[in-house]
DNA sequence: GGGTCGTGCATAACGTTGTTACAGATATAA
DNA sequence: TTATATCTGTAACAACGTTATGCACGACCC
């Protein structure tokens, strides 16, 4: 495994025990969930003991850190890659898309970044830097949309917030599994999300166009939910 | 304190443990936070052992699901309560209003309700059921405008579901305090919070009226935020 | 009144968690 | 070779939720 060893270290220790530490909290968190991310756990998945996760993370709480900051580093750039719809709100319609679908495909990702799924994690101010990228995305969007006359609303910030807030919600929900009883609870969670874009979107915008569906956006958009892992070079979290 | 004693217990235990369990847990949730819910604390706090709380909760669990619906009784009355406002879908508008004044005066509780505090807690069913009048409140706002020919849309969960996914993420963000850097974040959070509902609300509607500013009836009605408790007779959380 | 039963409770412990003190091991620098 | 800095495993710590054990007391039956 090892090739050369670049710092002190007792005799067979692999070379790279900072990623494989990393990797085995990534790869534990997307199999078994959060509760599988506990120092000792990992440290056994990684081939170290616990005190790797105090030398290379500093403790389990700059371990999340960086699976947090890796989070947002994959959720920023689906938003940013988000193709702009035909419609108005055009590249605000699709982040809000692509904001569901990158959740759905991360659900165990999601959770540790947005719900709480670790306990009172509280973000170091490198990982928040790293999350605002994400919001950035969201913002350039409706100023892109303000510049081309589409919203009757100056308060750019309070759009984008309105908007992030919308798809936050409507998310966390869904995946806390906290909608109320129904026949088909995915089935609910496509129509409101849908409705409450084309909704919030019909809104926002000035002249008064009819609703426009989402449908067949959506459904090519969604097509994998499950929390497998498909691994891709460079990007384990897609 | 303890008047007669009506089951066998040792000399000089209070009456009703129960009842203290439970007050104590509120007290330190409303003071001190989620944090200081720890079995141990509540039973110092409660004047007993930490045997207590398993004799009449059975568990840590059980003491959270007495929070949790306690919390969503309030709640669900606060909703009921709102007086509808004099615009399109006014009952709507105002239980949205109430929602997110409900959290900014219960923040802790809001919290260990929606947003995880507590870790990995999963409701009972009974709890559940309990916190399915809150969502009802808002089914039959839906229902009522849909009554009055005010919706443009017939899928009325989706409407109801659209709406709590708004407000659930808009308070869910204020509460996490994760709204991006901004001069004044609670007065963004004020506006994005209007301008999502009458957004929303203005995409719903069929005729194509002005934005309705919602300034002044928000104003008045989240004048307290501090989450200081202020107890009323029978009903701790207001 | 005396004996039995069931219930509520405290003490003390168990297992798991995050964390750390300590000492040993090794590569690099002098 | 010696010295230094760094990394690591062992073993422990405190705090957490939980529970086994045994005691105290009221209710009940005779």
């Amino acid at each position: 495994m090892s090739s050369v060893s670049r710092i002190a270290r007792p005799a067979g220790a692999d070379d790279d025990t900072k990623a494989n530490i990393l990797e085995a909290a990534l790869r534990l968190l997307a199999d078994e969930g959060h509760g599988a991310l506990t120092v000792r756990r990992v440290a056994t998945e990684a081939g170290c003991s616990t005190i790797g996760v105090y030398t290379w993370f500093g403790g389990k709480d700059g371990l999340v850190d960086a699976i947090w900051t890796q989070g947002f580093g994959s959720f920023a750039a689906a938003l940013r890659r988000a193709k702009p719809l035909e419609l108005p709100l055009g590249r605000l319609q699709a982040q809000a898309l692509a904001y569901r679908r990158w959740a759905l495909r991360h659900p165990r990702h999601y959770r540790v970044m947005f719900l709480n799924a670790v306990v009172d994690h509280v973000p170091s101010d490198a990982a928040i830097v790293v999350s605002l990228a994400a919001f950035t995305a969201l913002q350039e969007a409706v100023r892109e949309a303000s510049d081309r006359g589409e919203l009757n609303s100056d308060d750019l910030d309070a759009v984008a917030m309105a908007m992030w807030g919308m798809a936050h919600g409507l998310v966390s929900i869904e995946l806390a599994d906290a909608a109320p009883p129904c026949v088909d609870q995915r089935k609910l969670a496509d129509r409101a999300y849908d409705l409450a874009i084309s909704s919030m979107v019909r809104g926002f915008t000035k002249e008064r166009s009819a609703a426009q569906p989402l449908d067949r956006w959506r459904h090519d958009a969604v097509e994998t939910t499950s929390p497998t892992r498909q691994r891709v070079a460079n990007d384990p979290t897609n």
